[in-house]
DNA sequence: TAAAATTGTGTATGTTTGACACATAAATAG
DNA sequence: CTATTTATGTGTCAAACATACACAATTTTA
């Protein structure tokens, strides 16, 4: 039924929720606002749809001036529109989520905006509904993680079975098996051996791997699925 | 960002993707439009957001509108905002898809729309981009239906094992097991018995069970995972 | 009254998960 | 430089689960 004319316009934003990954802990890069309304405090990074670009274009724009970053992994999650979620004026957020490289990032437009990355376990309050987005957020990361091999998004190009295990174990706040899991990926073909060995890591053991970036577009179409025993995990 | 200020008020509005089931297909409610625009083809059912109205609330009153029904599933499916979906103005849609027993629906409110149930392997080409939405619809209530037992919504109160598999068979478009399907949803303890039998199938012999409400609390609430193995299911 | 169709319960097999042992290579402490 | 500690790579085994298929009981249909 849309079509018809219609008074009820309606201010349209985007926010975002950035993930990255530190080697150790799952990271949101948040916002302390330099800027009103809500001064002081964090927030998501976030803008308003212009009324001649597309709902993704936007968020690829919004998600570019913050990090520099252009081709990431980013998924539209939801729209909240409570009537007073925003309480200067009636807007409707949609919002997406973008797994990045923490190490690929624009500093200087970091600091531009006054955004740093924060441990998930130490996320500070955020204004209006920006806790409900990021609650949403990691629930749908899990889901997601569980059965596409996105976590590769939030590595560097070349990384270790352990780092990738580190990962997994971060987004799903549990302790894997190590024999197991690296069983487990390596049936995936997922991985190619580099010959390389770690370099920055402490311990200068673990073999370099790299994407299959054939295997890794098969899995993103759902010709298999990835690590479907995640989806049981009590997501608390 | 939320809260600047800002020029660009865009219309926003819903449209609601409702499945049903008859026993032997999976169905769609579309609407054959007698109104401009695209006066004479089909689509699905919509409409706009109030200013004073939440999101939900607004995709509940779609649905009550058409149906005659309040209290039935229905959950947020994205939100499609390309420039250029509505050729009359630009708008954004935010989609909802809901599952409905068929039987329950005010027929006058039908007709009333020139709505009728279409099965979703004979849907006729619908306008705009909403058989992208309908796409998507089917996809995620076959990812969520895989997890939590929302399959029951689209049952009446009282229904047959076999009938339960004829729905999931034609949710995700398989042939099942009978034997190894009853031994699965019985193992989840979500059917109570009723000691009747089926008067309405042609053959008379399933008996009756009704949903554990309790139970089903608890899988709505990931407690406990439901038949996670349908996850791993090529969605074609 | 017999045959066909549908429902309910049982059993065997191959696969996968999850728990744990051992060997090897690299880093660190003395 | 050597021994100890730490991290990585490969192997085995049992329990749980999915899958395939057999048979009995009841109802419908011919």
């Amino acid at each position: 039924m849309t079509g018809y004319l219609h008074s009820s316009r309606i201010l349209v934003a985007l926010d975002c929720i950035i993930f990255g990954f530190d080697g150790e802990a799952l990271k949101l890069l948040l916002i302390k606002r330099n800027f009103e309304p809500e001064f002081g405090n964090w927030s998501l990074m976030g803008g308003f749809l212009n009324a001649d670009e597309d709902l993704h274009d936007a968020a690829t724009r919004i998600l570019f001036t913050l990090t520099g970053l252009q081709n990431n992994y980013l998924e539209q999650l939801q729209t909240f529109g409570a009537v007073n979620r925003d309480p200067v004026e009636r807007t409707i957020s949609v919002v997406y989520y973008s797994l990045v490289n923490i190490n690929d990032q624009d500093p200087l437009a970091l600091k531009a905006h006054n955004a740093s990355w924060i441990d998930l376990d130490s996320k500070p309050q955020l204004i209006f509904d920006h806790d409900q987005m990021v609650e949403a957020a990691l629930r749908q990361l899990r889901y997601k993680a569980a059965l596409y091999p996105i976590g590769f998004e939030l590595l560097p190009e070349k990384f270790t079975v352990p780092q990738l295990q580190k990962l997994y174990e971060a987004i799903y706040n549990v302790k894997l098996d190590r024999r197991n899991f690296s069983r487990k990926i390596m049936a995936t073909e997922l991985l190619l051996g580099t010959g390389e060995k770690d370099a920055t890591s402490v311990t200068k053991k673990g073999q370099l791997f790299k994407l299959n970036k054939e295997k890794y577009h098969d899995y993103l179409n759902g010709y298999q699925s990835f690590l479907p025993e995640f989806t049981e995990l009590s997501l608390t």
